[in-house]
DNA sequence: CTATTCTACAACCAAATGGTTGTAGATCAG
DNA sequence: CTGATCTACAACCATTTGGTTGTAGAATAG
């Protein structure tokens, strides 16, 4: 299957990138066109009012972020839909997701612990609220 | 439940920022804590780097992207998680992967109709492949 | 009240971004 | 071969971005 390399863990700059490139209107129209369909970098830029270099240039972002690939047919370069590309973005939202379903579980927790032993110190409901300024050491999984 | 808005359909502009909002480290790494837990802009300042003006500059791009919220407590503003946001930002990526496995189907249904009927037409298997340049015209939801 | 802390915001700067035009190399049509 | 097309890339420009420092207002601590 495909799964295999998406398992990899992403740096950081490989996860700029690939948000950066999806912070585009225009990039995420070419994204989504060629997911469809098949063009050429010119077919594209024939789609939008800007010059081919601004198209070219958008389409060098979308390469650099590994959402799309670019194959010489003739004299043309046609444009593919990297899919890879997409399915890790999407995955790094699904992780996020997880961490907030996690945090909304052990809330519900304390919750219910505090409620059957100690019905005083329901605060805020929040968990963590940090008195006086020691929140600068909370971190849980910081280098 | 929360699933209100989550139908409302996504600007442009709010797309640009949600992704811009993404494509930084730092800004990420403050969604994560800020999820798991509540800090104070300065709270998060201390973890990084970086000035307090910076880290509040980050906040403030979280912000706009409707990433997390401030609440003002006492001296302190303190920062939290908007799950909406995260979930925007799923959402579109779902969409991408509709549209993936939707060109998908159709070319395996394409494939499988030219099979039966027209054995020969099998050209690379990727659906439009445009002759000369009518590939400006393509468009299927433009305009 | 005074001093400290937390925040907001302005001004500034270097680098990146998104656009332009121009030039030049390949490839295709006639 | 000649001309048209498609691409690549450099140079340039305006705006945005990510960072800084400095100033000032609010809330808390002593």
């Amino acid at each position: 299957m495909v799964v295999d390399q998406l398992r990899a863990q992403l740096s950081d700059e490989e996860l700029d990138r690939l948000f950066q490139a999806f912070a585009d209107t225009t990039r995420r129209d070419i994204v989504r066109r060629v997911t469809v369909g098949e063009y050429s970098v010119s077919g594209l830029a024939a789609l939008y009012a800007m010059s081919f270099a601004a198209v070219q240039k958008h389409v060098a972002v979308l390469e650099r972020a590994s959402l799309v690939s670019k194959e010489k047919r003739g004299r043309e370069q046609i444009v593919r839909a990297n899919h890879d590309g997409l399915q890790r973005a999407r995955r790094l939202l699904d992780e996020y997701e997880v961490i907030w379903r996690q945090r909304a579980d052990r809330i519900a927790d304390l919750l219910a612990e505090t409620a059957t032993t100690e019905p005083d110190k329901t605060q805020t409901g929040t968990g963590q609220t940090k008195n006086t300024q020691s929140n600068k050491t909370e971190g849980t999984t910081e280098g």
